[in-house]
DNA sequence: TAGTGGTCTAGACCACCGG
DNA sequence: CGGTGGTCTAGACCACTAG
């Protein structure tokens, strides 16, 4: 591993960056590239740094970064994990609806429709996709305990998911199937929510009157390098539960 | 600084608490006792390291587990301070109200009311607050660029904020006025938000015809131990502004 | 130039897991 | 038992700020 430091002179450091972060961006790569698939163990810290020439502080500076990133899970005794987007970690770092009285639980889902289309203008601008670029469309419901709660609309650049929803079953856990059919890893994302009325086909999905207000909560969620990989938009009545966001 | 380590035998390990965490749960204290104060640059990590006889890796770990909790800032070539509520932190920590276009940018308030008043049930419930303990009540109308867009109530413990409304006056950035008036350090909290029809006294604040959606975001903001200090309700329309969440 | 935090190294030992 | 991550130490040097 070269680091600028070996050219300290001259240079004032522009482009400075330390030394774990280069290894950090080693790692992501070899993640991103499907090297190391998510579940799969990675070599101890101790191989890392003999590999790539590194204390093995550097090597832990750059996984500790990773895994607060909820990119890697550690377990002591046992080695360093990619992690999985299994229902405890979507129900931590995605899922913010929680039932009024009660503890968070996944939801169940009930596909309504998936379609193949060329993507209208506000799915170009949120999706940064080109003119002509087709989007898979998929609709489906949501229950807590039985009772539909959410209306959720999907647009997926249909490029990174070939024969999604032809011959690939769209599951209840989406970012699971992004990562194992697809390849793709959603690393995080940003939520926009505002209370609108109803439109009348959501209500009467969630057993609402027509115009009752409603949270929509639209959800642009990034690949590791930051690319949009999905659109959705969530109609969720909020009588029986809450969007909850913890502030730190 | 005694760690369990000196007494490695027999219990298994069952309290066993790094010397990091015991230092940096000495210098959490040292910031709710106000003994440093918010802005106050604190003893370099040498100088803790020498009085706490341990060494300055250990303290760097505490100080930045702090830091990432947002209660230190440190300053390469200057030192380490406690965190201030400026307007930057609340803005970027507590305030997720963000205009439709363009950047967040902190609200303006006009005071409507203060109250001194036994608390309700609901007040005891959620500040954790005995029966017969009082509250003040605040209720504010905040807007961004001159559009009023918030109506907001507040409730607080009364033993916390002596003559809170009365001879200290209520100002726009409440968080710091908690922090250098009363010595209390706002560290976070949880936010549950819903989509409810507006009463008509907030349509009327807001310029909304009654019964337009509003969001309603019920936030608890807790002190450095735990301790709920502030309930507040806030009731924002979201025609031109939206409530933003990261998923991270 | 002195002092701070930031990076990097090397090595020791502890806590935990699996075979 | 060996191997993993977790903690703790000691020391070097770099990057930045202030006077």
């Amino acid at each position: 591993m070269t680091a600028e430091r070996v050219m300290p002179a001259e240079t004032a450091n522009p482009g400075f960056r330390p030394l774990y972060r280069q290894v950090k961006d080693l790692l992501l790569k070899r993640i991103g590239d499907g090297i190391w698939s998510p579940g799969a163990l990675i070599p101890s810290e101790q191989q890392i740094a003999a590999e790539l020439g590194v204390s093995q502080g550097t090597v832990r500076k750059a996984l500790d970064e990773m895994t607060s990133e909820r990119l890697l899970t550690r377990r002591q005794g046992r080695g360093t994990f990619v992690a999985r987007h299994d229902e405890a970690r979507i129900l931590f770092q995605f899922f913010k609806i929680v039932p009024e009285s009660g503890v968070a639980i996944f939801p169940e889902s009930e596909l309504r429709r998936t379609e193949n289309a060329r993507a209208d203008e506000e799915e170009r601008s949120v999706l940064k996709l080109a003119p002509g670029d087709r989007v898979v469309r998929i609709t489906r419901v949501r229950s807590l305990g039985g009772k539909p709660v959410i209306s959720e609309y999907l647009s997926l650049p249909a490029r990174l998911f070939p024969g999604l929803g032809e011959d690939i079953p769209i599951e209840n856990n989406l970012y699971e199937l992004y990562s194992s059919r697809f390849g793709i890893t959603v690393s995080g994302g940003q939520e926009r929510v505002k209370a609108i009325a109803a439109p009348p086909e959501d209500a009467q999905l969630l057993g609402l009157p027509p115009g009752a207000p409603v949270l929509a909560i639209d959800r642009v969620a990034v690949a590791l390098d930051g690319t949009p990989v999905e659109w959705r938009r969530t109609l969720c009545q909020t009588a029986d539960c809450a969007y909850v966001s913890d502030l730190r």
